[in-house]
Parts: structure tokens; C-alpha cells; sequence
DNA sequence: GCAAAAGTGTTAAACATACACCCATGA
DNA sequence: TCATGGGTGTATGTTTAACACTTTTGC
């Protein structure tokens, strides 16, 4: 044990699940590759591990890099170690997934060269194992809104109930009633906190707005069911 | 990109937390270090990752290595990358979770001084970082029994409703209604499949024997609640 | 017979769904 | 005034928790 022989020449990465929701669709952040192997093709954001920063802080990193922004939901989606995922070396790359409001386009990244909102249904023959990752990515964001309140770090700041409801009728692809899904996310304390303001930007009566509650689960979970 | 200095000595390792319940408790498969760093401290099994196989392909040549078994539900756990959570040089390591029925005590590992099952609750002062991951394992475990059938995986391969009962009941810390618990599981498809068999042998009225059936989620899930 | 555990039936309360209905605004 | 979406009330059906009760064994 602990023989040079051990340590075969490793090199650890990050890549970044983005998600957001735009339009009518479920965004993930893509860049164009510019560099081969793959020169041209869509990939997940994502570097290298550097020697002195926790894998955790590498994509911390790179999520600031990329998106230009900090303090969004980040979580440990898998590690993926197949020999030869990448055609030059033996590379193991831990992803994260980030759940992001609607964010102005973002900027290109350091070494990419370009960054994209891209639908997640039009994502495919990404480089490497990454149409792997990121369907792997959007089933845990689908399954997560299920039991916590990570539906709300898909909004900005403030927000209305119908725009929280968006979130998850686009996310799961279902309809959802109004009305129940008012009593319902209202009802689960402490996850929204009532601003006071109201606004009419979405037409109609005007909505109150809301902001994250402290809750992370949901009690009782909301439930995946079909529409009209 | 993708200059040597990209490339830091990076070593990867898999740790496996593999459970049973054994006796009255949940119960982990540690192994006492024979080498420096942490000789003569418990810690999880664990090694390196070989050049040319996948990170998944170690982790189950690893657990059969130590417990002498294969087939075991294994999942991947999550991945640990602080800087300094080996002394010696930069490890990644990723965390597999595997549960298994009451093994006869496992065969001393290969590069181990002794192997044995300890209940998660004396499990503490354990080497590196493997508080944390024997922490994170056991609370998936508990999470997965809510909404998976993976509590069967903590069964021999022909059980009784009770048994099963028991097991949920040990790593939950709860009390269960026998009656309730009986119709829910029964009432499962494809969860249990009766043998025709049964058996008397936890005393009173023969329980008729199941083997695990083909379900691997579990719909409705099943809930902890307090008991008496 | 008695204790112990398996398994079934029943009931009341909690919850979810569907939808009727009213409210507040912009055009 | 009408269209649009916000929000509340309520009837109906489903699921669940609690527990009374019957069954089948060992001693």
C-alpha cells in the first residue's frame, strides 16, 4: 500500500448541471468547445481541480467564472470515472448541479468560446459523457422539487405564487391547478415569506409577492400529477 | 488548458459504507489500519482506484475483496475532495454505499489488520474523514428505506413481513404497527413475492416466507412515524 | 389452555381533487 | 364592461392511523 506504483497519473475536474428556466423551456448553461477533442461541440462548464482547493471550492469557482454570479444552490450530483471518458487521459470528474433564476445571458467563460442558455430537450451529442451528466442533472432537479423547496431558487428574489407554479409545471411538464397549488405552497411553513408588495406583472389581479422561506423540505412533498 | 501543470498529483480512492443490521442495531464494516496514518483506527474499506478500471468496477472489486460478497446493492455515495483529508498527498476519494443482509463476520481484508461490524452508534474517532461519510451514508440509508425497496436488501434472500419490519424499524429507531406495516408492504406491486413457503421461526403463528420482487421504488412510500 | 405472533376488518380523521365562486386590476 | 389572473370555500373521494378481532402455531 502507498507504492508509487499507486498513483497512476489522475487528473480530477468539475462540471456544472446549470439550470434555469427561460421561456417556456428548462435551460441548461452550455459552452461551445473551442479546443479539441470535440473542438466546436456543446459541453457542460467545467476545469480542473486546482492542487490547494477542495473539489467543492473548484466548483464554486467555476460556477463564478461561468456565470458571473455566487451564492446559488450547489449541489453534489455524481462522480463519473469511466476510463475512457475523456480520449487523452484518465480523468474523474465530479459534477455539480446549480439551480439558477433567469439570469441575463451569460458571459463567455475564460476558455470557452461561447456560452449559451440552451433547452435541455434540444441538449444532445454533448462532448464527453455529458448528455449522460445532464440528464442524470435534470432528474435530480426534477425529483428534488418533489420533497424540497428548491423550487424557489428558480426565482428571482421576489416572487409571485404563478411565477413559483411556472417553475414546476415547466420543470416536470405537467399542468397544475392554481388553486391548489396556492393553498398548498402557502400552507407549508416556512417556505414563503410574504414581502407585503404585490405586483400586476403577470396581468390580471395583482399577485403579493414572496420571498424564500427558511424551509428546505417540503411537508407535506407536492406530487407529480397529469393535467388537462 | 490541458498544460502538465493542469495535472497535480491527484490521487483517487473509493471508500465503501456497507451496512447490515445485526442484532438489536445498524451496523457498519470497518476495518482496523495497520499503517501509518491512524494505525490501530477504525476505519472504512477502502482503496485505490487501478488505471484501467472505472471508479464503479473499484468499488465492487473492493467490497468483494473485504466481505467476501458480490451482488450487494451498491450506489454511489458522494465524493470527498478536501485538500487535507489525507496527510500524506492530495486524495479524492468517492464514497459507495452498499447494504447487506447479517453476513457471517467478514474475512480480515486483504491490507487490514481485522475486520468487523460495529453499530453505527459506537462508530466514532474513525480515521481520515470517515466520520463525515459513514455520517452521510447511514442518512441516505434511512432516507432510501422511505421511498425504495431497498429495505429488502437488508434481508436474506427468503424473509418474512416481520423481518422486514424489524429492519425498518432498527434503522428508523421507531416503532412500527405490525398490522398497518403488514398491509402496506403486501399491498405494494411487485415488492414481495410470495414463496409458498412458511416459517415459524420468530415463535407464535408461521409467517409465510417473500423474496424480493422486481419493484424498486415504492408507491405510496412508506413514512416514519413515532410509536408508543 | 395460554402466550405469542400473523394477518384481516372496520372506523374516523386527515388529505387531495375538482371546481364554483368572488376579488382586483388593466384595457 | 369585459378579460385576466389571484385567491377562498366547499363537496367528494381517497388514504391513513388506530385498534378490535380472528387465526395458527409452541409450550
Amino acid at each position: 500500500m502507498y507504492t508509487p506504483s499507486d498513483f497512476p497519473p489522475f487528473a480530477v475536474t468539475v462540471d456544472l448541471v446549470v439550470l434555469t428556466v427561460r421561456g417556456d423551456a428548462l435551460c441548461a448553461l452550455l459552452v461551445r468547445r473551442g479546443e479539441a477533442p470535440y473542438r466546436g461541440r456543446w459541453a457542460l462548464p467545467g476545469g480542473f481541480v486546482q492542487v490547494a482547493e477542495s473539489v467543492e471550492a473548484a466548483a464554486v469557482r467555476e460556477l463564478s467564472e461561468e456565470t458571473g454570479v455566487s451564492g446559488l444552490h450547489l449541489e453534489q450530483l455524481g462522480t463519473y470515472g469511466e476510463p475512457r471518458r475523456d480520449p487523452r487521459m484518465r480523468v474523474v470528474s465530479v459534477a455539480y448541479l446549480a439551480l439558477a433564476p433567469d439570469l441575463p445571458v451569460p458571459v463567455a467563460g475564460t476558455d470557452a468560446a461561447a456560452a449559451s442558455w440552451v433547452p435541455v430537450g434540444e441538449a444532445s451529442g454533448l462532448a464527453f459523457d455529458h448528455d449522460r451528466i445532464l440528464g442524470d442533472g435534470v432528474e435530480r432537479a426534477r425529483a428534488k422539487l418533489e420533497y424540497t423547496a428548491l423550487g424557489t431558487a428558480f426565482c428571482s428574489a421576489e416572487f409571485t405564487v404563478a411565477e413559483l407554479r411556472r417553475v414546476y409545471e415547466i420543470v416536470w411538464g405537467v399542468s397544475l391547478d392554481p388553486r391548489n397549488f396556492h393553498r398548498k405552497v402557502t400552507g407549508v411553513e416556512g417556505l414563503l415569506v410574504a414581502t407585503g408588495e404585490s405586483t400586476s406583472r403577470d396581468g390580471g389581479r395583482p399577485a403579493a409577492l414572496f420571498r424564500r422561506g427558511v424551509a428546505e423540505v417540503l411537508h407535506p412533498p407536492l406530487v407529480r400529477a397529469p393535467g388537462p
